[in-house]
DNA sequence: ATTCCAAAGTTAATTATATCACAAACAAGT
DNA sequence: ACTTGTTTGTGATATAATTAACTTTGGAAT
C-alpha cells in the first residue's frame, strides 16, 4: 500500500462499489469477488482490484471479499464513517429535491441549515430544518458546524454565496449553478451541471447517425 | 479534420465552453481567444484549442474566434441546433426540479411527456404538460416522438421504466436512479448519482488532513 | 509592400489511466 | 501432506489524455 495520487475516476468507482456492496449486504450475501462487483457495476474485474489496491488488501486469495468488511473499508476511505453537516443555499425545486434525497441521509450527510432569500419561504420547515434568511448565512453555518455547502441558487448569485460559505468555515462546496466559481485552492469544489449530461447524450446520438 | 474517437472529457468541456460563449455573446463580446475561454472556464488554452481541433478550424490565427460563429459551431457539434423531445418519468421532487430547470429549455430540450404512478398527480399540469399515468407510457412517448428519456423514479422501478422507454422508441436515457441499468448497446445511457459527488468531496477532505 | 505581432493549429513529449497476464496464497478435497 | 482450483494482488504493457513546444497564418502598422 503506497500513498500515491489517487485518480478521481477511482474515487467515483469506489462510491459505486459501495452502493453495490450495500445492496449485496442487505440481501444477505456474505462473500463476493472482483468478478461479481465488476459485473454488478459494469467495469472489468481487474479495474476493481486495481482500485482497491490503492488503499490496501481487503480480500483473501482464492476466496474473494467479505461483503461487510469491504463495505466498511470503502466507507472509511470515502470519509463516510462519520457524519457530515451540510448547509444548503437555495430552496428552489432543485434545493427541495436535494433535501428529500434519501441517498444523502443514508450515507451520513446531514443537512443542518437551509437558506433562501424568499421571504415567503423563510421560517417554513423542510423536514426537521427551518429555512433561514440568507442574511443569517454566516451565523447559521457556524452554529451547525457545516463543513460542506451546497449551492442551488441562480447563477448570478452563486459566487457571492460561495464566498460567504467559505468565510463561514465551509471546506467543500457542491455547486449546481452553471458558472465557474472562484475559490481558494484549499477549498474542495465540485460542479454539477445537469444540462451537460443531456448534451453528452445528444452528441452521442449525433455520432451514431454520422 | 480527422474523424477519430472523441474523448468524453472533450464533449463535457465543449458543453462548458458553449455556456461561456453564450454569456460572452449576451455581453456583446465579438471576438474571443483560447486564452479567454481557458481562463473563463478553468482549463489551459492548449486544451481549448485541442478540443476544437477534433472538429475543424474555427478561428483565425493572430486574431482569435468570432464568438457567435464559434458558439454556433459548438452547438451544432453537440447536436443542439435542433429541438430534442424528452420524456420524464417520475414526478418526485427531483422530477419537478428537472421540469423547471431553465437550462434544459434554453438549450433546446423540450419535455413533451411526463409520467407518474401516483393517482394524485395524474392530470395535474406542470408548465404546459399534463402528467400522464405510467400505464400510458408507451403511447405517450410515441405520440410526442421523444428521443430521450429521463428516469427519476425510485431505484427498484428504474430498470422496468428503462425497458419500456426503449420499447417505445427512446434512443437515449438519463438515469437519476442509483442502479446500474441494463440496456442494449445502441442505447445511449448516462447515469447521474448526486451522492457520488458529495462522496468525492468527503474523500478529498479526508485526504487534506492525512 | 514589408515587417512584426498575436493567436490558431499541430506535432511531439509527458503524464495519467486502464488492461493484461501471471505469480502468490488460501481453502478444500484427496 | 499434497494437489487442485480459484481469486487476489501486482508489475509490465498498452492506451488515452493532457501539456508543452513549435509552426503557420492573418492582420495591422510602418
Amino acid at each position: 500500500m503506497k500513498t500515491l495520487k489517487i485518480p478521481e475516476a477511482t474515487i467515483i468507482r469506489l462510491s459505486v462499489y459501495s452502493r453495490f456492496l450495500y445492496t449485496a449486504d442487505k440481501r444477505g450475501i456474505i462473500t463476493t469477488s472482483s468478478g461479481d462487483i465488476a459485473e454488478g457495476v459494469g467495469v472489468s474485474p481487474a479495474q476493481v482490484r486495481k482500485d482497491f489496491a490503492y488503499f490496501g488488501e481487503f480480500g483473501t486469495r482464492g476466496v474473494g471479499y467479505n461483503v461487510k468488511d469491504l463495505h466498511r473499508h470503502i466507507l472509511k476511505i470515502l470519509g463516510l464513517s462519520n457524519i457530515w453537516y451540510v448547509a444548503l443555499v437555495g430552496v428552489g425545486n432543485l434545493g427541495l429535491a436535494l433535501t428529500s434525497y434519501k441517498g444523502f441521509r443514508e450515507r451520513g450527510f446531514h443537512i443542518c441549515a437551509i437558506f433562501d432569500s424568499d421571504q415567503g419561504k423563510i421560517g417554513t420547515k423542510i423536514g426537521e430544518v427551518a429555512v433561514q434568511s440568507i442574511d443569517e448565512l454566516e451565523k447559521g453555518v457556524r452554529e451547525c458546524h457545516a463543513q460542506i455547502g451546497i449551492i442551488a441558487v441562480p447563477a448570478e448569485f452563486a459566487q457571492q454565496v460561495a464566498d460567504r460559505l467559505i468565510a463561514s468555515g465551509v471546506k467543500a462546496i457542491l455547486n449546481f449553478a452553471p458558472v465557474v466559481l472562484n475559490v481558494p485552492p484549499e477549498i474542495e469544489l465540485r460542479n454539477v451541471d445537469l444540462a451537460v449530461h443531456l448534451e453528452v447524450l445528444t452528441f452521442n446520438l449525433g455520432m451514431q447517425k454520422a
